[in-house]
DNA sequence: GCTTGAAATGATAGCGCTGTCATCGCTTCG
DNA sequence: CGAAGCGATGACAGCGCTATCATTTCAAGC
């Protein structure tokens, strides 16, 4: 209620608001004992900065916006707190915009949003990222934004994401090093560009090692655990079946364990089971499953980092950026050598 | 880039700023013919008015917070959809504020946060909804609250929420009447004020029906899949087992049928398995999970209606007002008649 | 001591809008 | 026909801050 101004901390301070102005902004050219003055009086009054003054008055809003339409809500979840992480040590603040990628208006809601917030930056999230809508009504309004996992166009904008290939390759790698000859893949959704990554470190890591995947064996999926359930229903039907199955991704996964579970095939004794990402239902079923933990904080939180120091130094246009993150490897116990025989 | 403002606006239509902005914000007073000359000029101008200068101007920020501190991501999700489906509506944006619960700062950074962005309203989830130092932070600070599915003091401040025993009540009744009559019971977090709640539900729907739980069946968990499953792994140890268990929510459920998939107990032939909360992962798990579907999209919907107008009209400082909303019980295959015998 | 110039500080004009109050024009009624 | 009254519109002053530019301070050099 009591609202502190920065005319109130200067009179206190016995300076000028613009001296006040300087030292909040970490601008040059402010004698020590001046800035200690502006702190001490700032925090006795318990001083806050009103967002809008600042943002009315100076280029910047001080706020990052979280575009997204994703169905995995610990996606999500995972991007925000690593944002927020982010914003809070620089005094931003993040608006989360929910859009329907389908919708005919998403270009309008998007012009919308940013003109009237005056965001500072973007955060993408796939499937958002690649919509070309987007981009291009970000591009044209000038609104800096950081793509995070695209499926293409890697030099648009700045991006940041993972080595799926990488990853798929050496959770395979693992599988094969387990001990298991027949791996069954489960694809993911074809419009999604990770899909084909993952698929292709699954593909080098079987030639790698000498081995050719059956056809019967890579089934198309569409990373919904419904998908995931009926590929794993065929592959377990037949009599030679994997002693091995990596799905795309958790949710998947999670389909192939429900199969298994209703063939009360043992997993992992009889079937191994690898899924993708590393959702907090991984660790839900039994056994615990097997995956690959993208670095969703850290991805977002680099990505708010890039936005926030270009908002931060206005000259510097500098060019697209790109930061690939580690990701880990996670054997739980829905892995295992095969079964002899 | 093209930055129109209110100015140009009333320079195509001939008029003076002030109708333009009356026209606007929806006040009274101006004539037809005029409102339609202002909605003609901004239209063809895309006009957006800036929040910033709104705000500081006004004496709304356009503004919702969202405060949580909340480990389900799928709950989260469906609040952050729900509250900026009516944002969206009003002109008003949302900003999200994880908050750590637990940290000694938390009351600092919540007022930090209000301070600066000015917010015209916050929705509280659990566990913040609960926090005393939290409450009386915005208490303090004028700044209208809401609180979703609060533990106690439910006169404190408006909320939203539903009727758990009710549920609980309804879900126990439905098993019943399939046939059970020994049903165990796992208990929620006992800080969390739903789980005695639910747990109230369940055992008058026993006594209803003239059924008396035994001690050995009622047993306490907290809410994470792992204290469910340890829970069944006692229930189930036994010979004379329950042949249908309730769970406090759906990852002690889930928890529930992993348990069961180990001992190559089949669900729902052999054994019965309700949830609550109806979060992504009951469809995700096979059998599918027979769960009570909160409406929590609609609670937090609800939320920001009750904000939204409270920030219209500065003047009605209505008291608390409190909206129960319907739940829903979705009966799925891991719920069946009992085996015979 | 005086000049010189860079560093430190301050005065002031907006940013784009809303709130207040004045003004204008029109209808109504004595 | 004029006064009163009210609906419709406009002029203008800020909201709290940043940006620009002017001014002051101070140390160094001759």
């Amino acid at each position: 209620m009591a609202t502190v101004t920065i005319t109130d901390v200067a009179a206190r301070a016995g300076l000028s608001i613009k001296t006040v102005s300087r030292v909040l902004n970490r601008e040059p050219n402010v004698r020590e004992k001046t800035r200690e003055k502006v702190l001490e009086a700032a925090r006795a009054l318990d001083y806050q900065p009103n967002l809008s003054a600042r943002s009315l008055a100076g280029s910047r809003s001080f706020l990052i916006g979280l575009f997204f339409d994703n169905p995995s809500p610990a996606y999500i979840n995972d991007v925000q707190l690593g944002a927020v992480s982010r914003c809070r040590e620089s005094g931003y603040h993040l608006t989360i915009e929910p859009v329907d990628a389908t919708s005919p208006d998403l270009e309008r809601t998007v012009r919308g949003i940013i003109s009237t917030l005056r965001l500072d930056g973007v955060i993408l999230t796939p499937p958002v990222c690649d919509d070309e809508r987007v981009l291009r009504t970000l591009e044209a309004h000038g609104t800096p934004f950081v793509r995070i996992a695209p499926d293409g166009q890697p030099d648009r904008a700045p991006r940041v994401g993972m080595d799926d290939t990488r990853a798929a390759f050496e959770m395979t790698l693992n599988l094969i090093d387990l001990g298991h000859r027949r791996i069954g893949f489960i694809k993911g959704h074809p419009d999604h560009g990770a899909a084909h990554l993952r698929l292709d470190g699954f593909l080098s890591a079987m030639a790698q090692r000498g081995l050719t995947p059956r056809p019967e064996d890579v089934l198309q999926g569409w990373f919904s655990s419904q998908s995931g359930f009926e590929c794993a229903e065929i592959m377990l039907d037949r009599a030679d079946r994997p002693t091995a199955i990596f799905a795309s991704n958790d949710d998947m996964a999670l389909g192939v364990i429900a199969s298994a579970n209703r063939r009360r095939i043992g997993v992992p004794d009889e079937l191994s089971i690898a899924g993708f990402d590393n959702t907090p239902a991984a660790v839900t079923v039994w056994p615990h499953l097997s995956t690959v933990a993208q670095p969703i904080f850290q991805m977002a939180a680099a990505a708010c980092d890039l936005l926030i120091a270009r908002a931060a130094n206005t000259p510097g246009q500098e060019g697209p950026a790109a930061r690939l993150m580690d990701f880990e490897i996670i054997m739980r116990q829905s892995t295992a050598p095969p079964a002899k025989g």
